[in-house]
DNA sequence: TCAATTCCCGTATACCATACGAGAATCAAT
DNA sequence: ATTGATTCTCGTATGGTATACGGGAATTGA
């Protein structure tokens, strides 16, 4: 074994049964109703919220293959199996921990006091996304179709949505514009932090690592093919690192994005028919 | 078990001799130097080209999880064993699979003909990466930080490029559009994807996953929490589908990106100085 | 004290990548 | 023809993964 591989596992159905995993998602919120259980029956050791926090934990430091059922059972000091008593499967598990780290971001909730420009509050998203990002680098592994419904995730829907209200843009523009939004916002910020992590993991910086690579322009790199890079690499248009090269992307592109909502908004309001298509102003 | 999660390999290193695995990468191309290899030995009973092709047809049917060094093996008669005198280790197998179905894009090279705007030239980029993340689903779940510099990503890297030129925008800035424009195309086409693979594996719409979880809404979900959610979903702003949401934001996405580069093009040309960052215009 | 209930967890199964090393095939030189 | 060098083939072993199953332990109310 190398260490060069890792395993990711993959949420991609419920299977099991949808109300069990609601109940495990929101198991800090309503618990008005019932939970009164106090009858017969051994004693539990752990909680639900010790094995989040402790997969958590462990794919923070040591990376999302750490947070294995045993891993997270030895963490505990307990046996693998005792784990299934709390959670169904490890895909559960992972949705509860990724919920966890969403609910994280510090979103001001409804009537709680934001930036006043609909940009700047965008950018919260932005920031407090990218910053979730930089303390759960393995985020960016865990797929996002079908993610966990729970609080974390909720709260970033309901903010970011209440963030592009003010724009005044038809209700599905509006839902339109947050998922583009979010796309952006959530994979520009994993593939940031992925690339931090695997610098780290890897003990070698993106510039060593092409700096092994010489021999693609010295042998490979046919001139003629790529002129286009020819000519920046030439005016020196590539940025001196990997990561000054993400950072400014990613400003670049949530900028013109946003640019490009803003216009569209605005060419909306002047003409409020339905939703517009026109690509050229 | 149960079929309901899958492991996914994350290549994050080149550990070993980055140049067999440039060498590799290009056995196609460049073959004019040395490889008059006929002296002894046992001959070879496969060639690089089958591994790759084996990994891609496998992944592409069975899921990425199939692509493993036994199922190779298996789907071409051999030892598992055997596959590594031909490819050092998965993670450059993996390397390979990526690169030829990059190159699988038909992206017109410079000299060839191409759409007259530079708006189409980048929405064939666009096309032509979907069809691709269409065909090979898989390529969502593989890492994209250090991609392998074969001939397949250095072609759509040169071409994207190449569409950008005629903005006359900086150098550095024509670098910045284009990893920004990579990461949005990339991500929401993989996403798009990955949404319709779950769907076909599952063997669930996400619109009966939604069904299931009927209890969200019922039990849990607080409307004076959510009152953006609860107000667009009271205006009917919701698409009818999961599909239907993913496929208008990506165009929204693209189209309002792409408005807001052309907009700071246009910006940078009726005032030639260096990189800008008027927000509000 | 007993039955019901709940939690704990050892063992077994079926996967995975790959290190190691023995054996088979091929060619050039003897 | 035989030998030696070289290259490809691949069985076995190691240590990793999730989790099904079922027996045992602990707790409570009767």
């Amino acid at each position: 074994m190398h260490g060069t591989l890792c395993t990711v596992t993959v949420r991609h159905s419920g299977e099991g049964q949808p109300e069990r995993t609601l109940a495990l998602l929101w198991r800090n919120r309503k618990p008005a109703a019932e939970q009164v259980r106090r009858t017969a029956g051994r004693r539990p050791s752990l909680d639900v919220d010790g094995l989040v926090r402790a997969g958590i934990q462990l794919a923070d430091e040591r990376g999302l293959d750490a947070a294995s059922m045993g891993g997270v059972a030895k963490a505990l000091g307990v046996g693998t199996m005792t784990l299934y008593t709390y959670v169904p499967s490890k895909e559960e598990l992972l949705d509860l921990m990724v919920d966890e780290i969403l609910a994280e971001r510090q979103l001001p909730g409804p009537g709680e006091p934001r930036p006043a420009d609909w940009r700047e509050q965008v950018e919260l998203y932005s920031e407090q996304t990218r910053a979730m990002f930089q303390r759960h680098p393995w985020l960016a592994r865990v797929s996002t179709v079908r993610p966990p419904v729970g609080p974390g995730m909720l709260a970033g829907r309901e903010y970011l949505l209440s963030t592009l209200l003010p724009l005044d843009l038809s209700p599905r523009d509006t839902n339109t514009a947050a998922l583009a939004i979010t796309t952006y916002v959530d994979s520009a910020a994993g593939l940031e932090a992925e690339s931090q992590l695997v610098e780290r993991t890897t003990g070698q910086s993106h510039e060593a690592w092409w700096h092994e690579r010489n021999d693609l322009w010295e042998t490979y790199f046919d001139v003629e093919r790529h002129p286009a890079m020819t000519a920046i690499w030439n005016a020196n248009g590539y940025q001196d690192t990997v990561h000054e090269a993400a950072t400014d992307s990613y400003r670049y592109g949530l900028d013109r994005l946003l640019d490009g909502i803003q216009a569209q908004a605005a060419r909306h309001h002047a003409s409020p028919s339905g939703s517009e298509q026109s690509p050229t102003p």
